[in-house]
RNA sequence: CGGGGUGUAGCGCAGCCCGGUUAGCGCACCUGCUUUGGGAGCAGGGGGUCCCAAGUUCGAAUCUUGGUACCCCGACCA
């Protein structure tokens, strides 16, 4: 048991704030609601921005950069979309201070105040579609595919450090077609970008499914998304890809004179994952002993920890680590020699476990004569003595295979916990176990929302490879052709 | 915005009810020595506007009033 970490089974949340803290990934700060992003914590961050940015490009899309800062006219241009946002706005009203009358503090300058207040991007749909405007005239100006990566700022009632936070850190792709049909499609090909990466880099089984019209995007058609389910049983909403229709196109009068010579509105699509991914990914995989990272989005992969008595024996045992570590680097692998000798063996043991190394050597003088490594797996805590000749092939096997079993352990587990309910007194009795629960519904937001009312529950997707089958639905008993998923959500 | 709670060293807390030496404890930190195969031991040391302001008093971390910040529960939330 690790020292002064919360165990799941007692304080979930409190398990939560411990490995966040404790395991350096992040800090608070003296604004409400704002997160420090520590070098551990950002360094995975770099992680997954370089993996997805990687698959952005590789289909098809570039990227820019536009302002943080928004006309507030902008927002109320698309009607659900200020619907959706105005309550979380940060707002731009002054743009200069000056000495207050004592001298004693700054003040904001009455005489300073803008003619029209900027607020601060909570998304960027409308500065970007605002730009599009001029940059679109024919169908030959199509499709526009560009991604940018930014902070945004959501005034927050209650926050938690990645999962929500007032600023965070996210990439928002923004693209402009010619037809419904090729947004639409854009729209399912960067969903499934975000699945293919959830569960090849973060090894997070994510279901792919669509939003209901109460839970969609203010200002799309259509939000598609993938859900994961965490060790608690909650669901967790880890990205996002709307169809946005003609909306933006109309409310920032974007057209384009098609191949037949008629104006036509464009047709977007938007999508986005942000900082959130790494609450994810340690409420996934983590345990009471502190992190468990997937080795591809390990900030290290593999820490050697020597036990040596002295100097000299140090010297003896990095001198016969070192070729292992250039063998490991030339193959990729990230590795760090822990020579710190104001701590001990134990010590460290402990921390590079909190931190979540997926892979440690342990070496002494009796391995060292006996040509032999200590080699401890972080996600099942296994220990094996392993020959120090080799060894390098035998840690590039073991990261893949940490990879691949702990996407393994979560899909187990998941599977495990999706329970299917046909009955109302059965869902409410089965929506206290954790886990998602799989019924029908009618289809209606009355419906969705009565049971939020009562259960806390929300529908968080219609899965998209569902099966077609007639039943009746849970809470009104109307006709219903397939099975939704509800959950607690975070 | 409603209900509850808490502000004392970097962190976690005691002291406050019942005012009175130099404000204390654990962890962390610094120095030295001994240690090193699962969170080391001993010795010495540094660090405080006791949240802020006003008041009561010979005297306030402690009592009174006002303010403020944060946390939890609710409301709210892609």
């Amino acid at each position: 048991m690790a020292k002064d970490i919360a165990s799941r089974v007692n304080d979930y949340s409190q398990w939560y704030n411990d490995l966040v803290i404790k395991g350096g990934l992040a800090d608070y700060s003296s604004v409400r609601g704002c997160m420090v992003i520590k070098p551990y914590g950002y360094a995975i961050w770099e992680h997954m921005r370089d993996a997805l940015d990687k698959m952005f490009k590789d289909t098809g899309h570039v990227n820019a950069y536009f302002p943080l800062l928004i006309p507030k006219s902008f927002l109320s241009k698309e009607a659900s979309h200020v619907d959706g946002f105005a309550k979380e706005c940060a707002v731009v009203t002054h743009y200069r201070l000056k000495n207050s009358a004592d001298g004693k503090s700054v003040i904001v300058d009455p005489d300073a105040k803008l003619e029209e207040e900027l607020i601060i991007r909570p998304t960027s749909e409308t500065i970007i579609w605002n730009s599009y405007k001029n940059w679109i005239q024919s169908y030959r100006d199509l499709p526009i595919l560009i991604n940018q990566w930014a902070n945004v700022v959501r005034w927050e009632m209650r926050t938690r450090l990645f999962l929500r936070t007032a600023e965070f850190l996210w990439q928002e792709g923004h693209t402009a077609h010619a037809t419904a049909s090729e947004a639409i499609a854009e729209t399912e090909k960067m969903l499934d970008v975000y699945a293919t990466f959830a569960e090849e880099f973060m090894a997070l089984p994510v279901i792919r499914g669509k939003k209901s019209a109460n839970e969609r995007f203010a200002g799309a058609l259509d939000t598609y998304c993938i859900e994961a389910m965490m060790q608690d049983g909650q669901a967790l909403q880890a990205g996002t890809s709307h169809f946005l229709g003609q909306n933006f196109a109309k409310a920032f009068d974007v057209q384009f004179l098609n191949k037949e010579g008629k104006q036509e509105y464009v047709w977007a699509s938007s999508w986005g994952v942000s900082t959130r991914l790494i609450g994810a990914l340690i409420m996934a995989h983590s345990d009471d002993d502190g992190l468990v990272l997937p080795p591809k989005l390990a900030p290290l992969q593999v820490v050697i920890v020597p036990i040596a008595k002295g100097e000299e024996e140090m010297k003896k045992l990095f001198e016969k680590c070192e070729p292992l570590m250039q063998e490991l680097k030339a193959k990729g692998i990230s590795v760090k020699f822990d020579d710190d000798d104001t701590k001990r063996p134990g010590f460290k043991f402990a921390e590079h476990e909190l931190k979540g190394v997926p892979v440690r050597l342990a070496m002494g003088m009796r391995d060292y004569e006996a040509g032999t490594v200590e080699v401890a797996r972080r996600d099942t805590k296994e220990k094996s003595s392993q020959p120090f000749n080799g060894v390098a092939g035998y840690i590039e096997n073991l990261l893949k295979e940490i990879q691949q079993n702990i996407f393994n352990k979560a899909k187990a587990f998941r599977d495990s916990h999706i329970r299917q309910v046909n009955s109302w007194e059965d869902f409410l009795k089965q929506i206290e176990a954790p886990g998602f629960i799989s019924a029908h519904w009618d289809g209606t937001p009355e419906t969705e929302e009565k049971i939020k009312e009562l259960t806390k529950a929300t529908i968080r997707c219609i899965p998209l490879d569902n099966k077609q089958e007639n039943g009746t639905c849970v809470f009104s008993g109307k006709p219903s052709k397939e099975r939704v998923i509800f959950a607690r959500a975070y």
